[in-house]
DNA sequence: CGCCGGAATATTGTTGACAATCGCCAATGG
DNA sequence: CCATTGGCGATTGTCAACAATATTCCGGCG
């Protein structure tokens, strides 16, 4: 009877606990890239002692979402058409691999819980509401890569994941054209995936997320031209 | 005339420079895989204050070379044949991503550093010096990342060689088969990349990288056998 | 002798104070 | 007027001290 007993003390350090807060406050896109933050006043807002908060920045900064200045402060990363790029390519190729192994050795329950994702994915876009279709989207690609039981490439490919959100969250664009395109595309890699094709699923993921970024490239020239 | 001009002066803090001190002692298979370090023992040795060893640590932690034992100390990686098996695979589809990239579009500078690079490869194995061959090995894969052109593909590909660094540096294991053998896996990727040739650039990086990490897995298992 | 509980020890986690650096602005000199 | 220099303020970088935690050691009891 879980419901008897007091809920566990979850055990986290103030340090990991500022580096999760300030993630969060940066991807959430409500400060704008290049924005400098200094360490007084976000160890002030959050309450932690300022070397403290130093340890958390520090590792934002292994993460690629903040840069550091030194002695100047800190700065939210910009994310240029080349940072684009570079993005998707490298999410192509990690799912690419992640969808490969996947179909080749997803067990039943983290194939289940790709096809989970999937529908969800479709309940979302007959409903038309584009921020969960934007949830929904992650989570599936997540699914897939999680169902490669790769601890490492899960890693890495969450630290792109982490950019790509601070890129959608910061940028005003809508990275889809339709709901029938958002299904087309994640349809490909979802049956592949199940259906464990392995040089399908690695070639449908590296497609859908290489045209994503071409899509993208292209957006950001042509605001570029304005 | 740049000899008329004294010296830049290199700035590095000094967190940075604990850092790179601990990466290299632990990457040179020095310290064992498992060993426990403190800090305040390791700030004592390389004399800077103990909080700013742990800026370096948790630096250490976020490449995946120590590991972080709240309250305890800190662990040096200990690779399992598991992580060895993604160590390899990993690395294969972010050399398989670089060589496509190099093979597409590499400039002329990068096509030479990656043929000096298969040059000093060769000599090496006609030397039959083996620690020279393992020295020309990481930096021909080197030359086919680099000229992907890709810095978040590289970077990456940089946390992942460290591991692989450290695994040798500590396993008592000699990677390849023989200079012949060497030489054929390498030739076949620099011969692809190149020439153009993207998609058996990406192939051979692939195979060369994955042949290589079930050598070593099954090395492994027979190793555990005993 | 083995187990358990409490205390001690050795460390890490956090904090605040001092040292170092950078950028900006004003003053000075050519 | 422009370029250079110096000073100051605002921050970051580093350090040492205190607080918190985990492990080890020791003593007592069954």
């Amino acid at each position: 009877m879980k419901s008897m007993q007091p809920k566990p003390v979850v055990r986290q350090s103030i340090e990991n606990r500022a580096a999760d807060s300030l993630r969060e406050f940066i991807l959430s896109g409500r400060v704008r890239p290049g924005t400098r933050l200094t360490e007084i006043a976000l160890a002030d807002q959050i309450g932690v002692a300022r070397a403290t908060l130093r340890t958390g920045l520090h590792r934002l900064a292994g993460e690629g979402i903040v840069v550091q200045i030194p002695y100047t402060g800190w700065q939210v990363t910009e994310l240029t058409e080349t940072d684009v790029w570079e993005l998707w390519t490298l999410r192509a190729g990690l799912e690419s691999l992640a969808a490969r192994l996947a179909a080749q050795s997803g067990d039943a329950p983290s194939r289940a819980a790709v096809a989970r994702a999937y529908e969800a994915l479709l309940a979302a876009c007959a409903k038309e509401r584009l921020k969960q279709v934007n949830a929904c989207d992650f989570a599936l690609h997540r699914s897939i890569v999680e169902a490669a039981g790769h601890a490492r490439l899960a890693g890495q490919y969450r630290l792109v994941e982490q950019q790509v959100r601070l890129f959608i969250a910061t940028s005003n664009t809508c990275v889809a054209e339709g709901m029938d395109d958002i299904v087309a595309q994640h349809r490909a890699v979802a049956e592949a995936v199940l259906s464990g094709d392995a040089e399908a699923a690695a070639r449908q993921a590296w497609h859908h997320n290489e045209s994503e970024g071409m899509r993208l490239v292209a957006w950001l020239r042509r605001k570029a031209g304005h």
